[in-house]
DNA sequence: AAACGACCCAACCGCGGAGAA
DNA sequence: TTTCTCCGCGGTTGGGTCGTT
């Protein structure tokens, strides 16, 4: 009894449609910062510390919404290698991709190491469900190339080349395949093609579009995607580079100009009066029930990303007439809020 | 068909840093 | 300078799904 009293108060646990329906409404009017004003202003029993967490990990619309491709994985393998478990630093450089998910991804792939390491390695090649690079992984073990204690350390400069040198196979093996970084870039673009953000943008475009990205050129133009009018909507750029280094959420480019700063570090320094401005965008609601918000939006701007989303969300069938989008949630346990949605017929 | 283990992912927790008061 | 609040990060856990036996 008590604990349902408590539960009243906060909520926990799994994220129903409604309620992140009701986050993405007021994210959208206050922007990605003033997680507990908005945890409280929106009537969710969550903490802001939960609100955030859900828009970062899965609400976020420049997420993928596919699993790690190969490309990525020896990135995310060399960046370890270099910063050792700074995961949200190794996202930042994965454009799309979480630190949980590449904590979750690491956890998986390192697991699998150690069994494969157990099981004596020789016959493990083809064990892992992309294949190359985890090859590379077992096969610097194989052959004595340590990896790099994660904490902390430096990459030990010899590792990547021992990886390097350890692809070409000399005793009769199968020559094991590892990429050079270029490559790697290079392929994460290509993959791209298969794999979108869920603004609907290729890795291609979003270089086109930023030309601070520090990638190297695409190499060729894939067909167009099928696009969103959710993320149509929304073209403009979602991550801006900051000195070659971090992408960063742009959210005047998303939200349009505004009271939100983007800021990496969440924080706000720069806003005059943030309070009061939300203040007003409260009152102006009249209330703040999500239904309110809802029926404020779609009816005022049917074209907007909340409209859409709202009517994606509304259309149960999508989720299980597409089978990619399940591909990707296998093991999810809500369904996913956003989908990747098949081009809109015009009539 | 049922049981089991592996895999995957969402979400929670605790801690620490940064800025405001 | 100290205290408080907010936020981000890394570690961990719980549970759903899938494949195998």
């Amino acid at each position: 009894m008590e604990a349902v009293i408590r539960e009243e108060r906060t909520r926990k646990g799994p994220w129903t449609e409604q309620e992140d329906l009701q986050l993405v409404c007021y994210v959208s009017l206050f922007g990605e910062r003033r997680w507990d004003f908005i945890a409280k202003v929106s009537g969710l029993n969550r903490n802001g510390k939960s609100c955030r967490l859900r828009w970062v990990n899965y609400l976020h619309p420049g997420l993928k919404r596919c699993r790690i491709t190969p490309p990525e994985e020896l990135l995310i393998l060399d960046l370890h290698s270099k910063w050792g478990n700074r995961w949200s630093r190794i996202a930042r450089r994965l454009p799309g991709r979480t630190d949980n998910e590449i904590k979750n991804y690491w956890r998986t792939h390192t697991r699998k190491m150690a069994q494969e390491r157990k099981r004596g390695a020789s016959r493990s090649s083809s064990s892992s469900s992309w294949g190359s690079s985890c090859v590379a992984s077992s096969r610097s073990k194989q052959l004595g190339v340590e990896e790099p204690a994660a904490a902390g350390k430096e990459k030990d400069e010899g590792y990547w080349s021992s990886l390097m040198a350890a692809g070409t196979g000399e005793d009769g093996e199968e020559a094991i395949k590892v990429f050079p970084m270029d490559q790697i870039w290079n392929e994460m673009v290509t993959s791209d093609s298969n794999c979108s953000t869920t603004d609907g943008l290729s890795f291609q475009q979003y270089c086109r579009d930023h030309e601070a990205c520090s990638m190297p050129p695409p190499p060729c133009d894939p067909p167009p995607l099928a696009s969103s009018p959710l993320w149509d909507y929304c073209a403009e750029s979602l991550w801006k580079m900051e000195e070659g280094d971090d992408y960063e959420f742009n959210p005047e480019s998303f939200y349009g100009a505004g009271p939100v700063n983007g800021s990496d570090s969440g924080r706000v320094d720069s806003d005059p009066d943030p309070n009061s401005y939300m203040s007003d965008q409260v009152s102006n609601l009249g209330q703040t029930s999500a239904t309110r918000v809802r029926s404020t939006i779609v009816h005022d701007d049917p074209g907007s990303p909340l409209a859409t989303l709202m009517q994606i969300k509304d259309s149960r069938a999508l989720a299980s007439a597409n089978p990619q989008w399940n591909r990707c949630y296998q093991g999810g346990k809500s369904s996913p809020p956003v989908l990747p949605a098949p081009p809109v017929a015009d009539s």
